[in-house]
RNA sequence: GCCGGGAUGGUGGAAUAGGCUUACACGGACGCCUCAAAAGCGUCUGCCCGAAAGGGCAUGCGGGUUCGAGUCCCGCUCCCGGCACCA
């Protein structure tokens, strides 16, 4: 072999060499406009602030105690080649990495072994650093933190204050000091509900009101309570038939008291907003359909123990009306059951119950044992029972029956409805259970001969005194009766959604500690700022307290509880030392998450969450109108909705008190797709390591036995495992790189195939050999000019790759990165005209061969900065174009005419041509299209 | 069921604005180099008929619009992802 190949062992060689030069060099510093991050006027670095800023971030990882495979560096890359090319265009570049180190993995395990979490979690950071350093990624390392930081949790800490101390105004529609809210019951301005004046209730009263207002307030929600272990489950972790997935303990649906965020002040503007965003349009439908706004009315139906409020997106139906149907948990339940069945009750309706109030308690129990999954499962017989009371419609006066049935969800709208069984198909099968009356309100087409018509149509039997939709569309019907409702004092127009306020508790330990405390009247207290970070102390064992699983009546406590010393603190807040109970729950681990697009712009700023000026760079808005944000974010698509709506939620907190300009926290966002992987299976089923397994006469085998092919996620537990490491070592960092940038769109998953990563290698080693001689290790190119077609090739290459880079298609800019290298080993001599554009095209994709090639073509400094190649214009434009000629539509001959010939001289010479002559046999053509440019049609 | 995305050679993919289908790569075949192998290099490689010249057929299936459709329209099939009685 000749000894200056660009064999795995070079590549490692140089690639570590120009991984070393990066960091002393610094080359990947971001300048900021101010603060410790800055340059000195003069300095080199001065000169980078003052070009157009790009900010790049990928969604950081949580180091697993599995290190990376090759999925999860497939959005790093891609951004890094980005960021490398916007570098070189001209832009003053932010590409950060951080790691979201608080989880439960590394809490599990230290409930296991006594392993302190920060102990587990530091040592995968470690790990995972190193894996990334391998790869060449350009990252501003000064920038770098994790979540469990306290320097960084501090300022979570400070974010939740901010969230604490604040309540949204729905006139001004933004959230507001709490301060200026009490100072308007102070003053008056704001009545106090009851009427009393301000000054007139005691501090708890007035405490007790302003809580209920803050946008992070404790209350008391139905939980998965889970006494065997000790915590509060996700409804996911909760099986269908009630039970706890990990350790099949008993799961109680619980109140308890949690942290809430008001997530729901924000519904509208999450949703409007979304129309501002570069985003997919996948996900900004998901977000739009998690947060589920739904325009209808409220409607008042009167009973004798006082009216119950419905919502319905279908207030032009409501003369179809003809039964209410309330969830089992709704407040007026009780007060509305009747003392005994009314005369003439029909049995169905009654459960087989002799009172009101007995069959209104059975069917709660019911309902309640049955869990959430179940519940809500579809195509079972509606159920319910009546509960002896009537209520009123308001347009007609008919007095319908009052029901309770699980499928009316005590948490969306007023938790009631109208049931209008001729437009509804779920209140039609309940009307059918029930025997209940169907009355049309919207005249189904001529031949409809389904139950419920949900479509358009004119209004019918819609007639009482004083008002009337019939004929009405139901748009217009739906305008008539709402203002005839709010004229009436009967109901008005609403707004309801399905996006429910966040659950912000957690009963672990490894998460940030809330920087609360509660005083002798057991009300919630904010530390002050200055006793930020709120460090997590030291305890013994990591697990929450577990009870009896059977145990219904036991109340979580979280592991931070029996840190007896810790929660039980004397402060002083400014009224002398007292003594307070801190807060046991922890933040989830969103939280951290939830902001660090910030922080990273200025990640050592001890007085501030971040600089408004650095902010103002780096994500503020850049026109009327935007909204500003991170210019690129990349990540999966699976945080479509939860981690992308709280962190816009946060963003949009701090941005309504004035802390930051930016309205969004990221502007464009693409979704990479994964790497997916074989998994070959026994005749088990078990699955074979897939590295042993060989391909033989079209199927699959491992040591001789049959096996089955499919395609599935990286993991262990499937035996496909693939490290970057492993490629590293195989190829070197720059040919995984370029491999898994030339596998397809970014934004589409691909299975991985280790055996192909050689084409990517012998890429490189290509390029290598059209640089520098094998044999001596010297530069090979030669200073003589380009001849016309490779210059020519050439700039038509950097024309497409510019355009390429821009919108990340990455594997198109390397196929024609490939043309044109391949057009160079083709030459006798390599000229330099060529080889240096070619190399400079070539770095963002594998950045430590092309600065070694640089630096071999006699350059000093690193090629990071340098002007990334312009297309002559000139030398785009052809002499000549060819034409391919159609007859009848297909393709029968070629002309090759001058570029700048007219529309008749290329008909000409197309019909013309000898082989086109041929096929068109003399014949006068029909019609013959020129698209200038593009191609001849010719119609016989 | 609803919502979203997709289907192009043996494989991953390309075709950015309705204009030459299959760029680039893997795999495969043959050849060069070599005592040999590996590596490297070169040529060929959508399918069918044909000795060849050439012809026919091809972007999941069936229709349509158009001089011209992978791309637009209508109707299906299958695959992937998300949601779950939301009034």
């Amino acid at each position: 072999m000749p000894p200056h190949r660009y064999t795995a062992a070079l590549a490692g060689r140089i690639e570590s060499c120009w991984q070393d030069w990066w960091t002393e060099h610094g080359t990947f510093h971001a300048p900021n406009p101010v603060g410790p991050l800055a340059e000195a006027d003069g300095s080199p670095g001065a000169e980078l602030a003052k070009r157009p800023k790009l900010y790049a971030m990928d969604m950081f990882p949580y180091p697993s105690g599995a290190g990376l495979h090759v999925g999860h560096p497939l959005g790093y890359i891609a951004t890094d080649c980005y960021t490398r090319f916007k570098r070189m265009a001209g832009f003053n570049v932010l590409h950060p990495m951080g790691f979201d180190a608080f989880g439960l993995p590394a809490e599990q395990y230290a409930v296991h072994t006594g392993q302190h979490p920060r102990k587990t979690t530091e040592e995968n950071i470690t790990r995972y650093r190193a894996q990334l350093r391998r790869l060449g990624l350009a990252y501003d390392d000064r920038r770098s933190f994790a979540t469990i930081d306290p320097d960084y949790y501090r300022w979570t800490q400070w974010i939740f204050l901010q969230i604490f101390n604040s309540w949204y105004d729905s006139e001004q529609r933004k959230a507001r000091p709490i301060a200026e809210l009490e100072a308007e019951y102070a003053s008056g301005a704001r009545p106090v509900p009851d009427g009393r004046a301000w000054d007139q209730l005691t501090r708890v009263e007035q405490r007790e009101i302003v809580d209920g207002h803050r946008l992070a307030y404790a209350a008391e929600v139905p939980v998965n309570w889970c006494p065997g272990l000790g915590t509060v489950l996700a409804n996911e972790e909760v099986t269908p038939d009630g039970r706890s997935e990990r350790g099949n303990f008993p799961v109680f649906r619980k109140s308890l008291k949690q942290w809430m965020m008001r997530i729901t002040a924000y519904a509208d503007r999450l949703a409007d907003d979304l129309d501002g965003l570069d985003w997919p349009e996948p996900v900004r439908i998901m977000q739009r359909n998690w947060i589920g706004r739904s325009e209808g009315a409220s409607i008042d139906f009167p009973t004798d123990a006082g009216s119950i409020r419905v919502f319905t997106t279908r207030p032009d139906t409501v003369f179809g009306a003809t039964y209410l149907v309330l969830a089992p948990e709704h407040p007026l339940v009780d007060s509305l059951t009747g003392q005994a069945w009314p005369a003439d009750t029909p049995l169905t309706w009654t459960g087989g119950h002799a009172s009101p109030g007995e069959a209104v308690a059975a069917y709660r129990l019911q309902a309640s044992m049955a869990s959430e999954a179940e519940r809500t499962s579809e195509s079972r017989e509606k159920s319910g029972v009546f509960v002896g009371a009537h209520a009123v419609n308001p347009v007609n006066g008919a007095k319908i029956p009052v029901f309770i049935a699980d499928y009316v969800l005590a948490g969306y709208g007023t938790g009631a409805i109208m049931a209008v069984p001729g437009q509804d198909e779920r209140d039609w099968e309940f009307a059918e259970v029930f025997d209940l009356p169907i009355v049309r309100t919207v005249r189904p087409p001529d031949g409809f001969d389904g139950k419920a018509y949900t479509g358009e149509g004119p209004a019918i039997n819609s007639w009482a005194e004083g008002v009337s939709l019939d004929g009405l569309r139901v748009a217009d019907a739906k305008r008539t009766i709402i203002d005839w409702l709010a004229a009436n004092g009967h109901g008005e127009g609403a707004v309801t959604y399905r996006l429910r306020d966040w659950l912000f508790s957690r009963q672990r330990y490894w998460g940030e500690p809330f920087p609360i405390v509660f005083d002798e009247t057991g009300l919630p207290v904010a530390v002050p700022e200055d006793m930020l970070p709120v460090e997590l102390p030291e305890v013994d064992d990591f697990s929450p307290k577990t009870y009896d699983p059977d145990d219904e009546h036991t109340e979580p406590e979280p592991p931070l509880g029996r840190a007896s010393e810790w929660v039980e603190v004397t402060l002083d807040l400014g009224d002398g030392p007292k003594k307070y109970r801190r807060e046991t729950n922890t933040m989830p681990n969103w939280a951290g998450s939830c902001w660090y697009e910030l922080r990273y712009l200025d990640p050592t700023n001890s007085d501030e969450v971040v600089s408004a000026e650095n902010e103002r760079y780096w994500m503020g808005p850049q026109s009327e109108g935007d909204p500003g944000g991170v210019d690129l974010y990349v990540g999966g698509v699976e945080h479509a909705v939860l981690h992308l709506l709280y962190a816009r939620f946060w963003h949009k907190v701090l941005h309504d008190l004035g802390h930051i300009s930016s309205s969004e926290p990221f502007r464009k966002l693409i979704n990479q797709g994964m790497i997916q992987a074989y998994v070959f299976r026994d005749s088990r089923g078990f699955p074979a390591p897939a590295a042993e397994v060989v391909e033989q006469d079209g199927g699959y085998t491992w040591q001789g036995e049959p096996v089955t092919r499919e395609l599935g996620k990286i993991g262990k537990s499937l035996k496909n495992v693939v490290t970057p490491d492993a490629m590293c070592a195989e190829y070197g960092a720059d040919t995984f790189r370029v491999y898994e940038m030339s596998m397809g769109p970014l934004e589409v998953s691909r299975p991985w195939e280790t055996r192909a990563v050689v084409g990517s290698y012998r890429f490189l080693q290509r390029v290598w050999r059209n640089v520098v001689d094998e044999r001596t290790g010297e530069c090979g190119v030669v200073d003589a000019p380009a001849d016309e077609e490779t210059l020519r090739l050439l700039h038509r290459v950097i024309d497409a790759v510019r355009g390429d880079m821009d919108s990340l298609r990455h594997n198109t800019a390397i196929a024609k990165l490939i043309e044109l290298n391949n057009r160079l080993t083709q030459l006798p001599d390599v000229p330099r005209e060529a080889a240096e554009p070619l190399v400079l095209m070539l770095s963002p994709f594998a950045p430590h061969v092309a600065e070694e090639l640089w630096r071999r073509l006699g350059h000093s400094d690193t090629l990071a900065y340098e002007p990334y190649p312009v297309a002559d214009p000139e030398l785009l434009k052809g002499d000549t174009v060819v034409y391919p000629v159609q007859i009848n539509g297909k393709v029968r001959g070629r002309i090759e005419v001058a570029a700048d010939a007219d529309n008749d001289t290329v008909q000409a010479a197309a019909l013309a041509d000898e082989k086109v002559a041929e096929f068109v046999g003399g014949r006068n053509p029909r019609k013959v299209i020129v698209v200038p440019g593009r191609m001849v049609s010719i119609v016989l």
